[in-house]
DNA sequence: CGCAATATACGAAAAATTTCGTATATTGCC
DNA sequence: GGCAATATACGAAATTTTTCGTATATTGCG
């Protein structure tokens, strides 16, 4: 089958709120994004439905409003655009992202601790 | 002064050619690119038309072929790119992005201990 | 010179994305 | 029942991005 296409942005605007949701009908999609930008009812719906034809979303048309949810987990999405972003900015090297990383968003000691953690167990595991 | 506007996918691998070349005229840009994908000579030439006007990329124009740099060096595009990223797919957490980036794309010992040394030095600064 | 190769300029088509108007169905409630 | 509120469907306009055709200028060379 078909992989599923990347989301285009305002797509994945629509994908944010319904992994934060799990998921949602469209009003509710509706009335989060109304918080940052406009956007109409409509429009909103419209973006459902064509994302429902592409397999970005599901849908439960149970009841009179139907519940979308996101095809794939957040953290698929996550690797998949995190893997672009090093490909298409960083030459393939992921080192030097992370460089970028933790140097414009300062991380805090324990999240610090935690990518050691991450490093030894790579470190461990590939010897 | 307006702020350089996000760049296209298009433009983007442009960018690319250019930030790897330092600076190129139309036709070399237009070589690069069609090594990966299809595009027209004149194509290209339209985008870097547009980008000088957006203010993406220079030119110089002397001599018959313009040879075109990119405004901003690559490294002040990726770091926009990467907090981008961090905040719009990982609720700003910059380790949570290295955790996925580090766990998508391996990195060598080497690179490995580099970004255990700039954690140190974060370490050590931030007490 | 005169022609082939190659350059820029630029309008506009083509394609992709986003937006919304309007039609119509369903629900809850007085 | 009948109306107000609110739902989906869907065509198509509006906008943005990408592509390219064509006009025209410049250069090098036989």
């Amino acid at each position: 089958m078909e992989p599923l296409p990347q989301p285009t942005p305002t797509e994945l605007s629509i994908l944010r709120v319904l992994w934060q949701r799990g998921s949602a009908t469209v009003r509710e999609v509706y009335e989060d994004l109304n918080q940052d930008r406009e956007m109409g009812y409509t429009t909103v719906l419209k973006l459902l439905q064509i994302m429902t034809e592409k397999g970005t979303v599901v849908r439960n048309e149970m009841g009179r409003a139907h519940v979308y949810q996101a095809t794939q987990p957040q953290s698929t999405a996550q690797t998949r655009m995190v893997g672009d972003l090093v490909n298409k900015m960083f030459n393939g090297s992921a080192q030097q992202l992370v460089m970028h990383a933790l140097n414009s968003h300062k991380a805090s000691p324990q999240e610090m601790a935690e990518i050691r953690r991450l490093l030894d167990e790579m470190e461990r595991g590939n010897s």
